[in-house]
DNA sequence: ACAACCATGTAAGCGGTTACATGATTCA
DNA sequence: TGAATCATGTAACCGCTTACATGGTTGT
């Protein structure tokens, strides 16, 4: 029982899914593919912790629908009182910046700009989540909350990195503009 | 040659460094164990992008001291014209998050808390990082430029982090106070 | 004595990606 | 006709973690 494995039991506890809508609906939270998903609901099966059927459709392939079951809950509980991990930090942008040097600095320039897109299309994409959610998930209460602070973390976390990228544009500007000034004097 | 080795490279563009050495200055931007390492600086020996000399000590044991050959430098080049990728969000507290209403807010707040520790260990460590960074990695001139960018991020990620922990702690507060309120009335 | 740090390696196993494989429906 | 979406699976491979293995020095 890997992380990605509590997180589709704990969004069956709302819903009976498909393996492709649960596919769907972890993407916001964790990146995971059809088929790591596929397999591991399918063991989830076996071990009981989930039930499933077939479900006919005349417009769209069938689908598979799973549900959680008594065990499968309890094995939920038994991992909310275990420690969270942290998560481990690796992005190929940080090493790309610490040899920079070995290069020049448009082309720095072109990665600090691409990251900032993505950064710009990650913050619509939360923004769009917390957009399509009741109303009521901004109280505690709701099972809807923890979407809510997830995506709003999503929203921060995409802001930042923005600030960031303008930061850094912003010193090589000054520092390349000084350059230029100093060279034509 | 995953981006580890690129990575490991670049820092092999500064100073002729051992494997243990390596491991330490690479962990503040990408995550890495020594038994992930050693392999890695090995293969890229036989494959003539690195050289190796072993280097006697009397206080500690000896090591194994490496250095980019042109050939190194070349593959590192190539690189930096390849695009970036972009980090992969895998959380173990947005999984948490997403299903702690099949528990009590008690768990969550718990969980909130030591995160927030978690990203003040976080900035004092990249802070630590900054100060030891020699005046001149402000400029974008500097071979430590991309050193202090990326520990800069670092300061500004865990800062928001802070600040979401900050902002969950007061919309649970203001929601259980509440409730406590109208119940004694 | 014991822990902590320095230093290098190997092996087993898990988690995740990429590619292979199939096939229906809908829309441009 | 071809691309996109829905839908489910398997197989090979890579990256990373955990554990095994060794051994010297320094400081409490």
């Amino acid at each position: 029982m890997n992380i990605l494995s509590y997180g589709l039991l704990g969004l069956l506890t709302r819903d009976e899914s498909s393996g492709y809508d649960l596919m769907l609906r972890i993407q916001p939270h964790w990146q995971a593919k059809h088929s790591q998903i596929y397999p591991i609901l399918s063991r989830m099966e076996d071990d009981g912790l989930l039930s499933a059927r077939w479900v006919e459709q005349t417009d769209k392939p069938d689908k598979k629908m799973y549900r959680v079951t008594d065990k499968g809950i309890q094995k939920l509980l038994d991992w909310m009182y275990t420690p969270v991990s942290t998560p481990a930090l690796r992005d190929e942008l940080n090493l790309r910046m610490i040899c920079f040097q070995v290069t020049n600095p448009i082309v720095m320039k072109r990665w600090v700009d691409e990251r900032r897109d993505w950064f710009e299309s990650r913050l619509a994409y939360y923004e769009a989540l917390l957009a399509n959610l009741p109303e009521e998930a901004v109280q505690p209460g709701s099972p809807y909350f923890g979407e809510y602070i997830v995506n709003t973390k999503g929203t921060m976390t995409a802001k930042t990195g923005i600030e960031w990228c303008h930061w850094v544009n912003g010193l090589m500007n000054a520092h390349y503009q000084e350059r230029e000034a100093t060279r034509t004097h």
